[in-house]
DNA sequence: GTTCTAGAAC
DNA sequence: GTTCTAGAAC
């Protein structure tokens, strides 16, 4: 029996269509301003056939130390917007549909560590209004689903959510397995970003927007960030990263 | 978001 | 002396 819900598991598949992209320039270029994002960064693009110079708005910097234009690095390559490129590339692609793509986190903090992301251009929970609502829902459906896919037999808990204030453009659904045992979880800003209130749990986002149309981040959440190290199993506290890595491994399933 | 590294902490 | 953290980075 085929689940017509997900329908575009993917697998070896390389041709996947990229939806995101396409609609994404169409709605610039109209003049639709749905996107709050403020970037003229996105038009890097060296093919468009709009001339560099054409656009006052885009106040791109002289070509410095003589370099050419494919190495500037304030545009399309700036960090922030790694994500918009990440969910494009079919080789990241863990999961696919219309609405959404399921791409593994290139620094995962957990053996099992995914992002959800709309295809539509969504900059950050401060944009998501009702009209999303059944996105978010779709988005936490299809984590579980990965989750189920991808982890059904292992005896790892999950957790989803987003983080107050994230680092990377674009909305994305962190869903990630609680052992927390990885080389990439190196530092406090990590561990507490997963493991204070900045983790926002995915149900909690859902039934904000839900009673209040909107969803709202309380305040103090880069002090959550510098609390002392604290296991999430057992509430112990560990006076640093290596001795807090070494205590986790006890909570570990087996 | 990461890398790098000075100097604090042990 | 070594481990570890935390702030700057083109």
């Amino acid at each position: 029996m085929v689940n017509e819900l997900y329908p575009y598991i993917v697998e070896f598949e390389e041709e996947a269509k990229s939806p995101g992209l396409e609609t994404h320039r169409k709605r610039k270029r109209s003049g639709n301003s749905d996107s709050i994002e403020g970037d003229a960064a996105q038009e890097a693009e060296p093919s468009t056939g709009l001339a560099p110079g054409s656009d006052p708005s885009q106040c791109s910097v002289p070509t410095k130390k003589g370099k050419d234009a494919s190495t500037k690095k304030e545009s399309l390559g700036h960090w922030s917007q790694g994500l918009k490129i990440s969910m494009q590339d079919p080789k990241m692609q863990v999961y696919k549909d219309e609405q959404v793509v399921v791409i593994k986190d290139k620094y995962p903090k957990a053996r099992h560590h995914w992002l959800v992301l709309p295809w539509a251009s969504l900059a950050s929970l401060k944009a998501v209004t009702r009209e999303h609502l059944e996105l978010l829902k779709h988005m936490h459906t299809v984590g579980e689903k990965v989750i189920a896919d991808f982890a059904g037999s292992s005896k790892l808990r999950f957790r989803m959510g987003y983080h107050a204030i994230p680092s990377m453009s674009h909305v994305h659904l962190h869903v990630i397995s609680q052992d927390f045992d990885s080389p990439c979880l190196k530092n406090k800003k990590h561990w507490n970003s997963f493991n204070t209130e900045y983790f926002i749990e995915s149900q909690a986002v859902i039934e904000m927007v839900q009673e209040g149309g909107r969803v709202t981040v309380q305040d103090g959440m880069p002090e959550l960030l510098k609390l002392p190290l604290r296991c999430h199993e057992c509430q112990q506290l560990l006076p640093s990263i290596p001795q807090l890595k070494e205590h986790l491994r006890k909570h570990w399933p087996q």
